[in-house]
DNA sequence: TGATTAATTGACTCGTCAGTCAATGGATTG
DNA sequence: CAATCCATTGACTGACGAGTCAATTAATCA
């Protein structure tokens, strides 16, 4: 059983590489086989197919999200200490390496017709709405849900448009327009 | 030369529906061809390969898209008349209808790779930021740049997790907060 | 009308790929 | 050491799809 976890793992991360590499999910399962040092077998043989394949990929690339979020609020109690280091995290360079870019991008693609994608998808926006909310609320009450929707809109959207935009290469900017927002937003409540 | 143009509109609008019908690119030129009422070969015959079939149909949503813009600006003259107005207009009834939200996903995807798409999304930003920034400087000052740049991203993140929720059905709400965030913007002006 | 050009077809090629499966190799265990 | 079980292979199939092309039909025009 211990066989089955590793290959798992290192399948999964030649998913990453190589839908980085090609920049679409077309690519074939016997070349991220290839890429994990394995036969095309092997891969369904542990995933099924394709789709389970990269939905898996998925699960990972959130799970390690996740996991950098808590680690980078340990220690933090503050609000607006905690807020940015949520925000922060959004555009820390994981989010950027191998092929996360390219496989949130498919991940949207899939999300219209996979009903485990759209989970998947709801699950994540709901974790960080309620992360925002929860220091949110000491600094703006009631305001709190609309501001993290906004907040939250806004890391997408700057997100996608830094990770499409060649040009950027540090996402220092994209980090300063949302911390920029955040701070509007709250000197907005005593306004 | 008249029946060229009619037959590139039909397999442009037939792209539009296939591909929001499957949620993918991954669609056949032979569906497609069937869906505008001719044989594949025509497709090719007028647009070479696939991809030129898509990228001309995207330049179609973009060509559309700035249309309405325009449309909904006549006759506007107040700054935050024209803002609402641009805003509103990304989340019309035209922008989710049909495959739109599709091809838009989809043209994220191929824009990591394809110059050609690359360029066009590009195009896309600026015009948009620009259009926000002739009405936000009046308001704004120096502030405009900034404004607008959390504008639009807001624009692409909420248009984003609004299309790809199933349980939304009115835009309402997306557009309900990127107002605020404009009014909010405006507000910490004078802070 | 007959000739020339444009529009359109659809069968065909060649390559590709998801997924299967029977066979092999390697551990483990009793 | 035999028997059993898990890990792994890679050849194979069946289907499909992009793009080509020679042939057909429709329009144009002199």
């Amino acid at each position: 059983m211990k066989a089955e976890q590793k290959r798992r793992q290192e399948l999964i991360a030649a998913t990453i590489r190589e839908i980085g590499a090609e920049g679409t999910l077309n690519v074939t399962v016997s070349q991220i086989a290839k890429r994990a040092g394995v036969s095309p077998g092997l891969a369904f043989h542990y995933f099924g197919d394709k789709e389970q394949l990269f939905l898996a990929t998925m699960r990972s690339i959130l799970r390690t999200y996740g996991a950098l979020i808590r680690a980078n609020l340990v220690g933090k109690t503050e609000p607006v200490e905690r807020l940015t280091a949520i925000l922060e995290t959004n555009f820390s360079p994981s989010q950027f390496e191998d092929g996360a870019v390219a496989a949130w991008l498919n991940f949207y693609v899939l999300a219209q017709t996979s009903p485990e994608a759209q989970r998947l998808l709801a699950l994540y926006h709901r974790r960080f709405h309620s992360n925002l909310v929860y220091s949110l609320r000491p600094l703006a009450g009631d305001a709190a849900h609309g501001i993290a929707e906004r907040l939250g809109g806004l890391v997408d959207g700057l997100y996608l448009r830094f990770a499409l935009n060649r040009s950027h290469v540090d996402p220092g900017p994209a980090v300063a327009q949302v911390l920029k927002a955040l701070e509007v937003e709250l000197s907005a409540l005593d306004g």
